[in-house]
DNA sequence: CATTTATATCGCAATATTACGATATAAAAT
DNA sequence: ATTTTATATCGTAATATTGCGATATAAATG
């Protein structure tokens, strides 16, 4: 025991927390700042920006990819990122869902 | 080593971050889930809604309300759970901001 | 080709999460 | 007053995450 059921859940349950769980990191929402801020997406630097170090901020780099948050592409020697707009729209999407639907049930106990 | 360098962030990050890891697992996404699809939220029994044991849904609920996405109120013998709209328009707002802050950057390279 | 630069992976220690049975608590029903 | 019902907490085992030094890889530069 100890490990997540995640067979006991739908496939949109586990997707939406798949990537709840790509950002859910201080380091990681760091990230996705950071990418939003520079105007290009040749992004070699992102060790530097953080307060980690290089191996750690590559693990992290590593998580947001593998969930489909970030892109990388080789360029040269270094590595271009930059944020996958698709699932960024597919939390947006979510939320909006979430939030639109408590507008309009509005509960009245709480 | 070993544990998340919080202090090395800032305020706002961690904020952000603590609210998504409370979403992040999908036992969590499915109590707001089921939380949203209820039209009252007298919710006695979201224990019989998850495949999970009912010390392992208390200590999600737990999980949720501590972060701030649910709250409970005590309704004579059982709790009465809701989402907090707060939480979920920052959410919101915050993933709506990235992404209309990537439509009007628009990435050339990826 | 040796060196530098940029990034990834390995191995490991520290810590956190997930799950559940057992037990506690406290209101409701009998 | 005892039992039932609803929920929380404790203890603990299994697993996952976080972080980093060391090392690997591979392109760029000298």
């Amino acid at each position: 025991m100890g490990i997540t059921k995640t067979a006991a859940f739908t496939k949109e349950h586990n997707r939406i927390a798949v990537l709840l769980k790509a950002m859910a990191h201080p380091a990681r929402v760091a990230i996705i700042d950071y990418l939003l801020q520079v105007d290009t997406c040749i992004c070699g630097d992102i060790v530097n920006e953080l307060p980690l170090a290089q191996a750690t901020v590559s693990q992290h780099l590593k998580a947001l990819k593998s969930a489909g948050l970030i892109k990388g592409t080789i360029e040269g020697n270094s590595i271009c990122y930059c944020i996958d707009e698709t699932s960024i729209a597919d939390l947006r999407h979510y939320f909006a869902q979430i939030y639109s639907s408590l507008e309009t049930k509005r509960k009245n106990c709480c």
